[in-house]
DNA sequence: TTCTCCATAGTAAACGCTTACTATTTCTAG
DNA sequence: CTAGAAATAGTAAGCGTTTACTATGGAGAA
């Protein structure tokens, strides 16, 4: 009876639903927990048995039902991870550290996209709530709407009633008493820094564009832009701030109608490097000169930074260690709870990466 | 495990792993039947019954078990996806693809990354079995390696017997009988074409830089390569082609490498976009003008191509629409069998898409 | 020799949900 | 009025594991 697996069909089995752990046990002759304690070896077996069993898991193909499993009480193994679009470089860096370091911790990675659509966001959360996931990780900066951060505290909550934990990477906190950990980046520091750095060269009038508009990134890095320009005493003008968004196309066409309306500016500051690249087309197009006629910067270091001719200064971001560190946060056993306590959140910095796309301004 | 309340939250203790079924009836005052019902939607509830349940519903935040649920025999409405790299633009897209059109479908999506190592990849498809993921779609390339072949092989079969799918994305068939189902690119068609172009403006000895030696991708290609060359009567020249991986890195290394020799080549054909990027900078740091002393195409036509200056030429892959094609044959009802009825292999084609990276050879 | 104590193995009770059967009502048609 | 068909609810049998209890030999202790 240890012999034939299962009855297979002319070339490919119907819908038989594949070796169950019963089968292995009676396969090996054995009950189903022997089977089970050998699987997981936590229990004593004989050497003979467990042989035994090892063979008739291999003959019959047999991989344990993971839900059956998770059922039953052991944990699920896996962590969830909500960023807005996979194949944005910023969002897929820090997915490529989370799946990394779930995999080296011995988890699964259940990714799933918001497109940028918070009610979905929140759909996404309970999503993984039913999955019973180890951590869920939310990714990037998150709108102010208060109604939006108190559904989201709910989701908090709930899933550390449920044993799990919610992990804010790069957002703020969602307030004091909602249990989340979290794990930032300097976002003000950076754009301070590369301010600053744009003010030193020489430039005065500085354009910011890109980001949408009430959202906690562009804050942030607005923030440090203002905080630099203020240190220098130098006169803020919202005519040169341009918010949005955050893709490609939004820093090319925003720029076409800014340099159609004949502006008075001598650099740009792109919200990110995709706004940069579109920046710098814009200008391309037009047959300004980067650096010398205009200066350009971006934010986050992402690989086409360094591929733009002129190669982007922009502020690095450590993104894949950003994820890194949100699934080593989340599985370690500190306690959650966002507030003052340094157990809990983590920040890793930034700095400016100097490359080509700035100089010191044309003496008119 | 319902004992398992941590002790270690004194803030929010609350403690206990969620609300259950049974705890909605309970507060609903119905039986756990009807809340199934009610919230399933597939078996009439009175209305009223129906709203109580969703108040009570809220009330307690509670979610179903994914878990208990596909034990139950409701499907799991996942699918898992196999890359080799989260990061990398030509597997994010494809991977962007599969997101899209399965949370479409109502699924989530399980993605895990392989970094390249095909023990782990084998290992990856026993997981998502574990999982009983509706569909596993395996991406990119594959090894040619026959025992390799045979494992994958036998895991079709596993899965096919559990009632899920194996989809085959841009990698060849495991053989006629083995049960998959299979979207692909025209590799070979793509470089034949972008090949052609080359020699039709007057390039004789091209170079091939890149891609993993005894891979179906690499092999695919060249031969696309091949037979451009034959079809013009340009005889093949080993030493022109340089096999070794996908990365940017090794474009730039093996280009300088190439260049030290001083060997004979008006164009370059990168194995992708990646390469060619790195060929790009070789021949930048050399001072070597492209496209007027050197032509280079690429493979993939992923962003950062046309971010490169010059622009570069390059074959488009749909890879996003790879991806949705492989989610939906896999959910489709047509039986799996690879072979060469038509019903489960569908191929989405390739075109060149010509920039500024291309001109004739200087005459010498 | 008899009694304990391990090393092993088996039994059966969860785990939280779905769904085939049943059991009530309430209509509707004859 | 009454039988039969909805419309609604409840009961309880799984689904495939894990694991707290038990049970059974022997080995070593007394």
């Amino acid at each position: 009876m240890t012999e034939k697996s299962s009855p297979t069909d002319p070339l490919h089995a119907r819908g038989g639903s594949g070796a169950t752990i019963a089968d292995v046990a009676q396969a090996a002759g054995v009950s189903v927990a022997t089977v089970s304690r050998a699987l997981s070896g936590n229990y004593p077996v004989a050497k003979a048995t467990r042989e035994r069993i090892f063979r008739s898991v291999t003959d019959l193909g047999y991989v344990a039902n993971a839900h059956a499993r998770a059922l039953a009480g052991a944990t699920t193994r896996t962590v969830g991870i909500i960023i807005n679009d996979v194949a944005d470089p910023f969002f897929a860096y820090i997915a490529r550290g989370v799946e990394r370091q779930a995999s080296a911790e011995g988890r699964m990675c259940l990714i799933t996209a918001t497109h940028g659509d918070k009610d979905r966001e929140l759909a996404l959360v309970d999503l993984m709530r039913e999955q019973r996931t180890d951590a869920v990780i939310l990714v990037g900066g998150a709108s102010d709407d208060p109604r939006y951060r108190k559904q989201m505290a709910d989701r908090a909550r709930a899933l550390a009633a449920a044993g799990s934990t919610l992990v804010l990477c790069g957002r703020p906190s969602l307030g004091t008493g909602v249990p989340t950990k979290m794990v930032t980046y300097d976002n003000e520091g950076g754009a301070f820094a590369i301010t600053d750095y744009l003010i030193s060269q020489g430039h005065r009038r500085i354009l910011y564009v890109g980001g949408p508009r009430d959202f906690s990134t562009t804050a942030s890095r607005l923030a440090g832009f203002y905080r630099a320009l203020d240190a220098r005493g130098i006169e803020r003008d919202p005519s040169l701030v341009h918010e949005g968004a955050f893709g490609r196309g939004f820093g090319y066409s925003r720029m076409r109608e800014i340099l159609d309306q004949g502006m008075d500016f001598t650099a740009v500051f792109g919200a990110n490097d995709l706004v940069a690249a579109g920046i710098l087309e814009a200008l391309e197009e037009r047959g300004i000169r980067v650096p010398q006629d205009i200066s350009v910067v971006g934010y986050d270091d992402v690989p086409v930074a360094s591929e733009l001719r002129p190669r982007l200064t922009t502020v690095r971001v450590p993104l894949e260690e950003l994820g890194r560190e949100a699934v080593r946060l989340a599985l370690s056993q500190s306690p959650h709870d966002a507030g003052a306590s340094s157990d809990n959140t983590l920040t890793v910095g930034t700095h400016i990466v100097i490359r080509d796309s700035v100089s010191p301004p044309k003496k008119p």
